[in-house]
DNA sequence: CCCTTTCTGTGTATAAATTACATAGAAATA
DNA sequence: TATTTCTATGTAATTTATACACAGAAAGGG
């Protein structure tokens, strides 16, 4: 028989604890490709595995200023913009305990973050989002959720929070969005569309080192 | 120093553990009005406050399945489309332990669940959207999140799950559009949309006792 | 039974948004 | 300085969304 009841809503004082974890996709955009952050576990299981960055959800921390002690420990990213994607349930998704994982995505410029040139068998790099290996438990899924998610996002509300350098040229925007959105755009519209927005401002800089002489934008 | 680190991503064995809580928005039509079923506390904390009907996970369950097993206890409901909403953390959201909660929602025929006519003083109630008290928790939050999600869902693929019986004309399906999205629709130009979107399917039967003698469609 | 009321069902003209597309000028490179 | 490669820009065509009016069907009342 069950504990639950209509009398009984909500929780008992002794309902069933388990251990609640948050992982996060972390998404730079680098190179001209979008690219996400993996750390290599060193213990099992899935001991050599490439996971997503995450941990438990500690007492007296809500999920994102877990995710934020998570992240500030492995990176040195702070206080980033945080969206919250899914929560994952499956009784068998961690092989030695049960876990409940909430997933979050956050959106950086690498530039911040220079955990690249740590070599290539480091424990913590970017990815290329096509180049993604198989992760460690069931990450690969919780990635392509986060992934929708901001494809969504990005479609719908224009954002791309902070991927880019603070100046840019409408190029570089537009090549972002190509590359998250997976579709080739049309120059020409998709400068109307995003200068009309008023979202950017022209900074009257060009960039220099590239031919035309692109404007260089910020976000207002 | 927190248990966090590179080395040790994901969760230790001795993790600190937490109670999950799953809490349900069911929303309902009826009577030309959308509605949502709560129930009543007869505990403390909260005793006799009105909340989302919810209970703890259980051991061995994954959170749909304990959706499912606490709406089934209450209401009978059983076998429903879950979407899920969101999860909430804060420290303090339950006065006497930590609690976490993942929400959810869904879609059912109030027909199906006759829980109304339990007089006006029961411990399980549909109530009008726009008469929900003061509810226990945050579930005022969480309701106003799942509305928000439900009305996003609804605009962009014109789905309504199971909030119509099985036979319904086009003028009870645009006032349930219109009654969840809050605004008022062009019959002529609802009609043409949800026609060509090839959902329906007309019946060539007419509803009774109403003027203009309209058709009835089901879902394809 | 008929008149009135209230609902259903339908099409078109207009406005708005999206798409497709080509050329002249600026900076870099050889 | 000639060539290459990029930037910047407007308009026509198409598609999509919006506004809107009248004839027919069923119900209700006298």
């Amino acid at each position: 028989m069950s504990k639950i009841g209509p009398l009984d809503t909500a929780v008992s004082l002794d309902s069933y604890e388990c251990t609640i974890a948050v992982e996060c996709c972390v998404f730079g955009f680098q190179d001209n490709v979008l690219k996400i952050l993996l750390v290599k576990r060193s213990i099992e299981p899935f001991k050599d595995y490439w996971v997503l960055p995450g941990g438990a959800m500690n007492e007296g921390k809500t999920l994102p200023e877990s995710i934020e002690e998570v992240l500030s420990n492995l990176t040195g990213i702070r206080k980033i913009a945080l969206e919250q994607v899914a929560c994952y349930s499956n009784v068998e998704r961690h092989p030695i305990k049960r876990v409940v994982s909430v997933s979050y995505y956050a959106l950086v410029k690498p530039e911040d973050y220079p955990v690249i040139p740590k070599n290539y068998i480091s424990d913590i790099m970017w990815f290329e989002i096509g180049d993604v290996p198989e992760l460690g438990f069931d990450h690969n899924r919780l990635l392509t959720d986060s992934l929708s998610k901001l494809r969504d996002n990005l479609r719908q509300n224009l954002v791309f929070g902070e991927l880019l350098p603070d100046l840019f040229t409408l190029k570089e925007l537009q090549e972002l969005y190509e590359n998250i959105l997976g579709e080739r755009l049309d120059r020409r519209n998709f400068r109307k569309k995003i200068l009309q927005m008023g979202l950017l401002v022209p900074t009257n800089e060009k960039k220099a080192g590239v031919k035309g002489g692109p404007e260089l934008y910020k976000k207002k």
